[in-house]
DNA sequence: AGAATAGTGTCTATAAGACACTATGGG
DNA sequence: CCCATAGTGTCTTATAGACACTATTCT
């Protein structure tokens, strides 16, 4: 009775290549971007999204960290970040060696490509890549997810925070959420809410003699209650 | 130039054997249980969480349905199910191939084990099957992630609703919740709450003499707006 | 000078939590 | 007959959205 149980027909013990595959997002000039490489398997100029395979010796999160390190250190400016699993791809093998891709998100505040690195990487708008046909189908529907996954996060979380370089101002804050939802927020009372969220913002320097915006550094909380909302 | 953005010194292409793992989730007399299966690899009597090799030409969403329909023929009454994936957990090699487990979410209503199945599985109470040592590390962590991820769709979605049988209560709907999330609701407020959502559930069968409770279907929603948060 | 923006205050609509009350069925 | 529970109503409080207003900087 155990054969009920058991696995069947199918053939068994997959042999699979272990890729990790990162979606880097930022933003710039308040809009949403994302890194991607050029894939230089073949001829014509694709890009796709900066990836690698697992060694033996790491595990996927470790991977994962040296992409973004790697990446980091062509990159100039990059400030803080923020790096978590998304799901795992994968496809039939056909007749090939199967191969199975286990997507991440990361979000970089200022990530901004070194002259050097400019050759092989790049930062697209979002709207530039992302359902336009330059990535393949599968890291395109990463991609897609990576997007939904941190717009969602903005609303429960205060990782909006690992998007904006220290010190910052609740306006710049404000851009963040604009960018990443793509909509208008109220100004007066996104402050509001992001004020009343103890530890979600730390102030830095308030100007009593409002000439400048009140500057405010990371708080240490991590989760927002209430959440923030999307409009509509 | 390519150099610094390709991989380094790391072993290349890691070949690994790709699992999926599936914790089945139930709510039975008031508690949330798990579907665990004995592990007939050892003599000992230990328990893990049902699992198969991917085939080759299945991805992976189909070879956690293949385990959660192998289940179902060993299980009786089962009713509605969700299936998600959770997340990959990938332990370094060491000297043996790598092994990575490709980890899914499963709700069923009323998963009740037929008598040739129950020599081989049980569905055990949360509380004496996570961090007991009665699982492997690594099926702990899942199934720890499992039931948090869980407690959280709870909150803004209607899953729910596939842990009762139809047609339901209002109040059974209730002790999901409270089972799921392991805290009492107020009944009043939460009959409020889901009436109040459109399409959360659907009226099937309102007894105007009050000598039954209501009773209803599940809705067409699928997300919560806004959303039911948990108490504190 | 005019426009855009940071910051404050306030009003309103909505939703959540707490509580009171009725009616019913089961021991 | 008492008690637990389904269902209804209502009050209070917290929060979100809308709007008005001031002060400042930039052009």
């Amino acid at each position: 009775m155990s054969d009920a149980l058991s696995t069947r027909a199918v053939s068994v013990s997959s042999r699979a290549f272990l890729d990790v595959d990162v979606a880097v997002l930022t933003v710039r000039q308040g809009r949403l971007g994302v890194l991607a490489a050029r894939s230089d398997g073949d001829d014509r100029r694709s890009w796709g999204l900066p990836s690698t395979p697992v060694g033996d010796e790491e595990d996927c999160d470790a991977a994962a960290e040296r992409v973004l390190l790697l990446q980091a250190a062509a990159v100039s400016g990059r400030d803080t970040m923020f790096l978590e699993q998304l799901r795992t791809y994968s496809a039939p093998s056909g007749s090939a060696q199967r191969r199975v891709s286990v997507a991440y998100v990361a979000l970089v505040a200022n990530l901004s490509l070194s002259p050097t690195a400019a050759a092989v990487n790049r930062v697209f708008d979002i709207d530039d890549l992302v359902n336009t046909g330059v990535l393949a189908a599968d890291h395109d529907a990463m991609l897609f997810d990576a997007i939904e996954r941190v717009r969602a996060k903005l609303e429960y979380t205060t990782v909006a925070t690992s998007l904006v370089t220290e010190p910052f101002t609740i306006p710049e804050l404000r851009r963040v959420y604009e960018s990443v939802w793509g909509v208008s927020l109220h100004p007066a009372n996104f402050r509001r809410k992001v004020l009343a969220t103890p530890e979600f913002v730390r102030p830095e320097a308030v100007d009593e003699a409002r000439r400048a915006p009140d500057l405010y550094r990371r708080g240490s909380a991590t989760l927002l209650h209430p959440a923030m909302l999307r409009p509509q």
